[in-house]
DNA sequence: CAGGTTATTGACTGATCGTTCCAATATGTA
DNA sequence: TACATATTGGAACGATCAGTCAATAACCTG
């Protein structure tokens, strides 16, 4: 039998994970995955391949993991408005509080590799339209439950949405102040009433 | 008296913007913008200093030359919010009309490099800055002549069309549609009804 | 305890990175 | 025509890049 892996490949990856997120793929060197995820060079290209295959594999965790994770909050029952207007909030307090202000990792792989790698495109075409899917689902329960008027349109408001958050977190990014970023996002979310 | 510049400075900066907006900062290789600019080692970095002066100049140029006077459309007298909205829809259309799908340097850059490179921080916000502020006096205008509901709030209106702008980039360099970009944007405008 | 299997380790590769430097070349003035 | 000056083209720099490989060490099964 193998001796067994002295590391948690899931850990490693989640390391990784930040490292990328903190500095974009291009900036990211073996060398800083290396010290991060606290392996070898042979240990980490055995078990996760090259570079790309491993960036592929942080991208899948992040939107299947970390991202899906968030917007399952969005399915409770109940009140569906309060709940959406609940989960931007949160979305924008949690990128607010990060020190590094890292954004979103799928905004930023769409601003770097998108126009150039396909294969990644693609992925975070799909991560995006979870995202769209899921505020359509909630603003059509709005809709039904009477808290969305009549002629508000579910799909055009959940890409709304979607395309307004991507707008948020480039402000973050470039450093907008607290304040103007939470006024601003009260601003997009009357279009709701 | 010295031998001339067989190269023209100003074309050659545009040429490097190019390359920039296409591939982002790092995946450019000074081999690249050589190429780009049609002009060999000695003359680029006698003329433009390092990799990171080149790339300071040519957000310059990008900021105070190329996005200022689409901006500038901006100021005409006559009624604001059309002009606004057609503003808007010059510069969705312009962006989805790009076969590399692009977006905006400013935005890309800001994404790419804002977290790390202070300096080059400092004049990406002032760009953005520049937005808000010509998205402001647009609508100031227009709440004065009347165009806009008394219960408006300018500063906020222009502060959401900088962010809504920005997350519609976002979304075109992630391979939207131009029908739902073009939608997703009328259903942010509806918020100046 | 022994044998087989795999993980770990670190030196190493060739390529490419940004940058420097210099000899050759071309130009305008005197 | 000859001098002065800048450009030009390319060789070469050390550093770093992603990725490879073979020797060593650790583990489980039998």
């Amino acid at each position: 039998m193998p001796r067994p892996k002295e590391f948690n490949p899931d850990d490693a990856t989640e390391k990784a994970m930040h490292v990328f997120w903190h500095k974009g793929y291009e900036a990211t060197s073996m060398e800083d995955l290396l010290t991060a995820m606290d392996l070898n060079r042979g240990s980490l290209y055995d078990t996760f391949g090259d570079k790309r295959q491993l960036f592929l594999k942080v991208i899948d965790r992040y939107c299947h993991g970390f991202v899906a994770e968030k917007f399952s909050l969005l399915d409770q029952p109940g009140p569906a408005l309060p709940t959406l207007r609940r989960f931007i909030h949160e979305m924008i307090e949690g990128a607010l509080a990060d020190p590094q202000r890292r954004g979103c990792l799928i905004a930023n792989t769409v601003m770097e590799l998108s126009p150039h790698k396909k294969e990644i495109a693609i992925t975070l075409r799909q991560a995006l339209k979870m995202a769209e899917d899921t505020f359509f689902k909630v603003l059509a329960r709005a809709k039904q439950q009477g808290e969305l008027k009549h002629d508000k349109d579910p799909r055009a408001l959940a890409r709304f949405l979607a395309t307004m958050l991507q707008g948020t977190i480039v402000m973050i990014k470039a450093g907008a102040s607290a304040d103007v970023v939470k006024q601003t996002a009260e601003t997009a979310l009357s279009i709701l009433n």
